[in-house]
DNA sequence: CCAGTAACTGACTGATCAGTCAGTTATTCA
DNA sequence: TGAATAACTGACTGATCAGTCAGTTACTGG
């Protein structure tokens, strides 16, 4: 459908350049239409803005499900929420969460759209985490406790990593969120990465 | 001297509506003085926005000096600092620096403005956590690391406290503060309040 | 008190862009 | 097949605003 291949391209800018910079026209140089049809399709740029957003949180959703949803062991599934978490890892939309909390302070829409991805974040992690307290691999008396201050260490390392890129290097930036999960979660140091018996 | 007042009255505005939102006609209006008058001064938006920014991180940074440069003990400047910088307490420009992060992703020598306030803040911490180690007031193997860390997740927390306002509350905050400082110092928990002997 | 300079203004302009509109092409389905 | 509807376009417009410019007013030091 169009629409969504407006989504994709919108917010591709919106993480390239962010939002302040995005015009209708560039959406439509990107998909070789004219910027007629993106406002026939989305009315306003606020709109188009909007929805953008609220298409990249779902598409991060979806790969938090997949990258959670395996059968391994809470261990395993922990490491693979940080994978895709983390700022060290493969990246996601960093860049384009950043814009968010920014742009989240006047819009209250904006604000409500990350809101909801931070959320569904840290009741996944919450849900991991209980699953390894039940299953013994993880020692905390306070699941949900754990991962806000994980999550709050996560998002100040990603100011450092993708704002501030190469202030710190990337392995201490792992080494700290592992040491911090460790510390967390009752784990020792020598377990700090993932398939280790 | 006019330069300063318009550099206040341009980082108040930033503050209230954003970098995106700033125009040099509101700045003008709120001092009462011509749009013209400001271009005199700064040549371009531009300009003004990056002076504005150095001038509201410079404001930053003597206050620092002086919450921290008291004669009291380790704890108590440590206690000082936390109280400046964490955004449970009395805020200093939180919604600037937040706007910042977002900002310097595209524009280097805004970037450049907040990781120099960033770096002096760490810097400080550190040398608290050094004095404190030495007077045996504290405990850590890593001083910069543990600042670094604290560092993070305040800033994680501050996303909470000024983007997500109202999900979690300041208490909760300020307990989780006060948690991982205490972790990473080797304080007890009973040593979590400024002046307790 | 006056010359030189700094601070300041009002009126303007040129560029930018979101959004409109009247119309054309493509798709669907009866 | 053909009528209805959805997708799409090119040309345009109206509003916005940073920045210019030709001057005026205030200040300062000799």
């Amino acid at each position: 459908m169009r629409r969504e291949e407006i989504l994709r391209a919108t917010a591709h800018l919106i993480e390239e350049h962010g939002i302040a910079l995005l015009r209708v026209a560039d959406v439509a140089v990107e998909l070789d239409v004219s910027p007629a049809l993106v406002v026939y399709h989305f009315q306003t740029k606020d709109a188009l803005i909007a929805e953008a957003l609220t298409w990249a949180a779902q598409q991060d959703l979806d790969r938090l499900a997949l990258a959670t949803g395996g059968e391994g062991s809470s261990r395993d599934r922990l490491f693979a929420a940080l994978a895709w978490y983390a700022p060290t890892g493969s990246e996601r939309g960093w860049r384009l969460w950043i814009e968010n909390w920014a742009a989240g302070l006047r819009e209250p829409a904006l604000r409500q759209v990350g809101r909801e991805l931070d959320l569904v974040w840290k009741e996944s992690l919450t849900e991991i985490i209980q699953a390894g307290v039940a299953e013994g691999d993880f020692v905390t008396a306070d699941a949900r406790g754990a991962a806000w201050r994980i999550t709050a260490l996560l998002d100040g390392l990603a100011v450092q990593a993708i704002v501030h890129r190469g202030v710190v290097g990337r392995e201490q930036l792992t080494a700290w969120s592992m040491q911090a999960v460790a510390a967390e979660l009752g784990l020792d140091a020598s377990l700090l990465s993932p398939g280790t018996p």
